[in-house]
DNA sequence: TCACGAAATGTAAACGTTTACATTTGAGGA
DNA sequence: TCCTCAAATGTAAACGTTTACATTTCGTGA
């Protein structure tokens, strides 16, 4: 049977508020008294229960994550940057995924209302209205790669457009003039920030904009491998793909092996995420990196912020940069430095938009 | 302000306890009363809070799940298949992860009581011992992927043994005799079972066993890549190597290809996972798949039979089924059916050892 | 020794729900 | 109409902790 407060408090010979405040290191108890009160919680092995303390402080110590689907090392990886920050500072974790529309969405808010003191929100379908509907307003709340756009949420998103953007630009660099693209999943903000830069990079250029060359993908590797057939299809044949993600990078890589197409020679191919197997494919992928698990880590670090503080302050919309890892798809015949040995993990630098 | 059970009982002009019973689905309740209170509680939003309910029912709905570390896709979809049978059954999902060894176990374990209902353990480092000194002995606990051969606990495990004895006796089928291993990380049980299975297949197949031809790994792309030039330098040359899993196999496909060995026709290859981007490298890789999603769900299931039982009944050891995926790596010259364009997940039988 | 002020400790009520047992209500039968 | 019994509802205490305010203790100075 579990001990309590009051078990602690008569065998150490002292009152149960003087035990509470030893456990929350409270100034007002002297030395003498806080080693008694601690030797006899050890002899019962006592913990405080966390339902009761959150009756009473209203705080539960726990921060909800909401993810839209668990798939592959992008989400690990922005898992593990926030549970790491999150025990830092002695906060727990609660996870719900696979929230891909309003209601599953409104449903889930609901059911983690009273359980976390804040919540992270990483759903491309999440809207201003839903949020306000089912959640109170005191509520401290990050949203992560959401496509709402309004000043009153503090946002974390990826640089998709200007990595997309770079990329673009990498290959036109190399002289391909008709570029092919294989796009996100429909309605994803990702892939239409992507597709977003992939269109200002051929505008810059003075490349118009072909509607033939822009091919549907879902993100996976078989939706990357079966585009490509409808590419080689095409007269005049692209002369490079760029995808928006490494995993459909890698099923188009595997088709065009497939049907005989020399990549880069024949076609140049890049992607974006810069994923550990990204290094180890032949030809070495191009790419744009992202620094997944710090955007956890700093998704974590605003919300405990907003959690913590006792005066409303204004919210940021906050972009984290990414980065153009040129290999050897595209056409370079030079790696960067380190590339496969030991690849280095930078250090993101926050700009705020 | 949040409106309490109070509130409700006040504006449905019933007691509390009545309000409670409707929200409880007790018989007990008029329909026509209930309709009245569940009015009531929609006009304030209302949710019960779910501490104050802990602290009457000693119940949290909450199932905690301490993992090792978060990397990639396979602990992405553990969790994933965790958390969709946790929600099938109103529970949740407390995350604690990066626990490598026994003190951050202890604390972990110290820091979950009284905030989860049971406990799903996945660290391969774990003992009875520590369990037994930091964990009540009526916590319900599943452990997933421990060494812990201790019949006094409810354990799932991936029968390692017998998909790497599969994968290298196909290697062995294939007409290699000299078959060279990157283990996997010191200490891991998966790499243990794995490596056990290389050295019975050899022993069936009248090889002796040679140290030299082993190699250490620790389950990254990298440590794959690097282990292949020392093998390369071995004098008979191996004529495969079995990867313990598909990352480092990856690793040392992109290696050998660097080293201007082809595969499978002057080096066989075979890894250990099935990950989806097996399929897509060339040559495609041959594995041993694991349908690890299921692994979640089945330890989600037997640990909520636990916490909803009255009885106590016996543990089981559970060990889940592997199966050879022989693609192209090994030298067959024919891809399973649907290998690419329908990947099938079989559904895992279960078999108790 | 007494008075005063600060530090230390204790008492009682609060937090929001559940539920055992008490009480009331309603239906059916004599 | 009265009685009985089952269903429905209400009352009060419990769950374990926190903390405002009350009370006691201790140290210092006159």
């Amino acid at each position: 049977m579990r001990a309590t407060i009051k078990d602690v408090a008569k065998k150490a010979g002292v009152s149960i508020a003087t035990v509470s405040r030893v456990f929350n290191n409270s100034p007002l108890v002297q030395e003498k008294t806080k080693a008694i009160v601690q030797e006899a919680a050890r002899s019962f092995s006592y913990v405080p229960n966390p339902s009761a303390r959150s009756l009473s402080t209203r705080r539960t110590e726990t921060l909800g994550v909401l993810l839209p689907d668990l798939h592959g090392e992008f989400f690990s990886e922005v898992i593990r940057g926030m549970d790491q920050t999150a025990r830092k500072h002695r906060y727990h974790l609660l996870i719900s995924s696979s929230h891909n529309n309003k209601s599953e969405i409104a449903a889930a808010l609901g059911v983690m209302r009273g359980r976390v003191d804040g919540l992270i929100i990483m759903s491309p379908n999440i809207d201003a209205h839903t949020l306000n509907t089912n959640l109170p307003s005191s509520l401290p709340l990050v949203l992560l790669n959401c496509s709402i756009e309004d000043n009153s949420f503090d946002t974390f998103n990826i640089d998709n457009f200007n990595g997309a953007r770079e990329a673009v630009l990498h290959l036109i660099g190399h002289g391909h003039r008709r570029i092919a693209v294989i796009k996100g999943t429909e309605g994803n903000i990702d892939a239409r920030e992507r597709l977003r830069g992939y269109l200002s990079a051929l505008e810059s250029a003075g490349i118009s904009r072909a509607p033939e060359l822009e091919f549907e993908g879902m993100f996976t590797e078989i939706s990357g491998y079966q585009a490509v057939e409808p590419i080689l299809q095409l007269r005049p044949r692209p002369s490079a793909i760029f995808a928006s993600n490494d995993s459909m990078a890698i099923g188009a890589m595997s088709a065009l092996e497939t049907f005989g197409v020399a990549v880069p020679d024949d076609l140049a191919l890049a992607g974006f995420d810069d994923t550990p197997i990204a290094r180890f494919v032949n030809p070495a992928l191009t790419t744009v990196h992202v620094d997944i698990s710090n955007l956890g880590v700093q998704a974590v670090e605003r919300l405990l912020t907003s959690v913590k503080e006792e005066h409303p302050r204004g919210r940021t919309q906050i972009v984290l940069p990414t980065r153009l890892v040129a290999r050897e798809s595209c056409g370079c015949k030079m790696r960067p430095a380190n590339d496969v040995r030991n690849p280095q993990e930078e250090t993101a630098s926050l700009s705020a938009e």
